[in-house]
DNA sequence: TATGAATGAGAGTTCATTCAT
DNA sequence: GATGAATGAACTCTCATTCAT
């Protein structure tokens, strides 16, 4: 991808965590990328399509993270295990970036094409998803909602890590624990 | 309170709902609520001050809910249930409210006063809790975390029942089920 | 009508008369006005509503002129004579204003409302007109056709005499011979 | 003349018709002509000066439509009759160029240039104008103050044309109406 | 010659806040 | 206390023009 439409998108992704989207500037983000602000709307036809476009590289590094050697023919609660680290692992290591992703799928600022585009690069969590149920391991229940209940815990596993500085051997343990509930819960 | 000031949080709360506070002008608020600009001003020193009394207005009003009819004297899981279910109920009957509820709480304008303010409150909460803890009734983890996970599932719940429009019996069962996923995840 | 909005509408007519309207900001305005930036939309909504608001006061000045001693129970051709001479000479002596006037009539900025305003204000013009067409005074020709022909005849003669700088007697002479077209031009 | 100078003038042309000048981007144009932003620069020194040559053009096309079976050494009526008939024909087929030539003219975009070269190619009219006083045909008035009101009493029978949709044999009729009154009007 | 990304001044408009009444 | 006109900095976005390739 091109270099300017990059240092663009950097600088957004790092003003917008620091200060919020809605308190960024163009011209600010702009400065910071090294370009004139009229070159944000040469790649950007206006600041909404840049938030999307900042939430479009989040997910997509969230993804590459998350995918990093993931067992794909693994079973399910294996697999499972390996997204809930690597996305713990994301969660707490870039915080700015996770936090960030969370904040703009909730602000309602996320076009339809955003959407339909994000849902594409989850397959392969809806697949193990899936399985799961195929195979009876988890309680009768809505996939919706099981997804929800599964990133929910993840989320405040995340922020409760964040905010009370937990790392290393105190982080593994909290994972496991948060396996642990999250099983007990959803497995049969 | 005074007459005016009411009106004018609950015009905020109307306004915020509808159409995010950070896209709401004072100006309309003051004529939503029937007075002047310059009077809103009066009540509030600043549109950052008036946020934050939405904010303490809406626990307030979520707190009153869901204390209604509660069993201080019944045991743990009793009470938790209690409070699950009024939560619940509030936040499938009052979407609006609890929704910016959330977003207030997640984007960073609430103040360290209001933040204290709102934990007080809080304190019917953190006894059952701790009454959990004490008669191990409870996983052990941290307190912080266990109420991060409880108000995590609460929420993904609410939300998946408003957003599949789950009524009645079908709400009724949803909430057995999450209660079932939460009991299993945090219980011994 | 308020202090400022006639300030502002002042402002406006000297500027888009001096300089054009598209290329006259609005900043420019309001502190030709001796108001801030926001003050001129206070008043009008926007730059459009602005221009058509201009365009309605300068009809309205025009129509105080061309109608100041009109002889309303005259005969068609003193009455037409009389709006001739009154029009030539505020096209003549508030040529700035005459000229905008027709530019904006032209470029395709006034609203429908305005447009409609303005016909309400001209409806002397087509009494007279019909009373001459029910007087067999004039040839048979379509209404819009006869008004077409007779404004461009008029503000021929305006430019002419602008552009020549014909005053005084020649000026005098100059609108008896423009009558003088225009009448062997129309009349039976 | 070169084949991209050619593209861009016609895209000009075609895009200030639907839209106006002020509103037609250079960046718009270029891609309308299916070359570089650029290279439009490289043809014309600046957006004035594509304007001007815009109008050349034009004009130059609206000659040639005029002169088209002229008969130069025919009297002075029938020279008059032919270029009347001629120009309503232009004005009412190709209103879009019509109506963008006269706002071009209006507008105060011409260079000094732009209208002396405009004034060179107009010598047959004047040539014609000219023998009328010569031979006393016309009444006496300044030979400007003549042209004006001929061009007036043309673009009036132009528009009205255009904006009643007067078509064949009604349109026959109307230009004899207005020769009519032109000539009843002007003539000894 | 042709290109089109880069530029940055300048446009119209918004809105939290003030303050004279 | 209540008013609402006035403020002006700050915002997003446009576009004629340049210039390295």
């Amino acid at each position: 991808m091109n270099d300017k439409k990059q240092q663009l998108l950097k600088a957004s992704i790092e003003l917008f965590a620091a200060e919020g989207f809605w308190n960024t500037p163009t011209a600010k983000i702009a400065r910071h990328a090294g370009v004139a602000t009229g070159t944000l709307f040469n790649y950007f036809p206006s600041k909404d399509a840049l938030i999307n476009a900042v939430y479009v590289e989040l997910k997509h590094e969230w993804r590459e993270h998350v995918l990093a050697g993931y067992p794909e023919e693994a079973d399910v609660k294996s697999r499972l295990e390996h997204i809930w680290f690597r996305n713990i692992d994301w969660g707490v290591n870039h915080f700015d970036h996770y936090s960030l992703t969370e904040q703009l799928r909730m602000a309602d600022v996320l076009s339809d094409e955003t959407i339909r585009h994000q849902n594409e690069e989850l397959t392969f969590l809806y697949k193990v998803v899936c399985d799961g149920f195929d195979q009876a391991i988890f309680k009768e229940m809505d996939i919706d909602y099981f997804n929800r209940i599964v990133l929910a815990e993840l989320d405040a596993t995340v922020r409760y890590a964040v905010a009370f500085e937990i790392k290393d051997m105190a982080l593994t343990k909290l994972i496991m624990t948060s396996i642990d509930i999250l099983w007990n819960g959803i497995a049969r």
